[in-house]
DNA sequence: CTCAGAAATGACTTGTGGTTCACTATATGT
DNA sequence: ACATATAGTGAACCACAAGTCATTTCTGAG
């Protein structure tokens, strides 16, 4: 984790500006971006609003960088298991069963980023989005061109590939912020991943 | 439409109200709840700000309304198709072209709702939204019946229901979002729900 | 035409909270 | 020990917008 070809300091400013973003991610995810003040996340980071200051723009960085990391995090899922599966289906196996631990790790962050997920492709093109569209981006391209093979391969019918990485994000990002967030019972994670990637593979039809 | 019940000022007040709606669903989905002012939705609705105050409580109020809206036609959707079809196969496409047709003619309160989906069932639960809960508990209820007699009738695989219900919100929602506001090409929304459709009951599998 | 009640109005009040910055404290190097 | 740089701080500032209400305008019955 830690990078020796940084200097102490460097390192000790980037460990304070994730202290901040953690204080951050929990004070989003309870309240919600426009009902939580500076003062509460920097109360929450032990830190006084000002220095907030020394190390984002401001509220709205601070946000952007939580969903960043988020997408940042995806994107490096998706690499690993494009690296390590070979069929079409081995991969959207891996790629689901590591996002469920991601999300599961990390609910807090996952909330804030669900909450935003509508907006990701529209609301946000106007604004300095380049890092956290150039990953989303990646990702399209790897799901994309995995599909394509296995359309190739005859695993899987022909369908548009795009239309298909997005029906399978639409399947699984809905369904983890609701086991997560809105179901009273407890989860079990193997169960719901079983469960989407049947329906996703074979359908709901009886045989 | 009109309710002959009701006096002409009755009927006029609910025009209003319908206007003040109307205006405020194009400013709330141009830009979002917390980017506009009620004077901008005064504005577009050709009332002075104070007016609004005559028919709503607030911004919130209104707010709330127009997504309550959304979802009682949903509710009336799957009301008409419960009664309209006999099989769980025919019950879900009617239900599937319906949902279409309303939000491809209703574009921006359906942005509005699909904005706020994920917090309906979490965040929504704490404040007063009796009605709308009515409403999305009628919805699942329904569903629900007709995913466990699609079942008995050996149609459809032996699911979860309440599981089987979430997904197909999940896959239709989001997907409908997508390619109304998200995909830049021309839609064709007869191939959109069939894509849906296919692979909900099918699965992408090659057979 | 008159007048009472209803409806509309927008200047004003008020509270909020993001942002700034002058100052203090701490750490580092000589 | 001193100087310099770096980091932290929160009171004060200010923009903004929700909500209020005293006043004006409209409407329709008599």
């Amino acid at each position: 984790m830690e990078d020796i070809s940084l200097s102490r300091k460097e390192r000790e400013r980037i460990f304070r500006k994730k202290e901040i973003m953690d204080a951050a991610i929990r004070v989003f995810a309870e309240k919600g971006f426009n009902s939580c003040t500076l003062e509460e996340i920097a109360g929450t980071a032990e830190f006084g609003k000002g220095t907030l200051y020394n190390y984002f723009q401001g509220k709205e960085e601070i946000y952007r960088a939580i969903i960043n990391d988020v997408i940042v995090n995806q994107e490096k899922i998706i690499k690993e298991a494009d690296n390590s599966s070979k069929t079409f289906i081995e991969f959207v196996e891996l790629c689901t069963s590591e996002l469920f631990n991601y999300c599961v790790k990390n609910k807090n962050a996952f909330l804030i980023f669900a909450r935003e997920v509508a907006r990701l492709d529209r609301d946000y093109r106007n604004v300095n989005y380049e890092e956290l569209f150039q990953s989303l981006s990646v990702i399209r391209k790897i799901f994309v061109k995995r599909v394509e093979a296995g359309i190739k391969a005859k695993e899987i019918r022909n369908f548009n590939p795009e239309k298909v990485m997005l029906l399978y994000k639409h399947l699984v990002f809905p369904h983890l912020h609701h086991i997560l967030f809105c179901s009273p019972a407890e989860i079990n994670v193997e169960d719901e991943i079983n469960f989407i990637l049947s329906v996703l593979f074979d359908g709901i039809k009886s045989k």
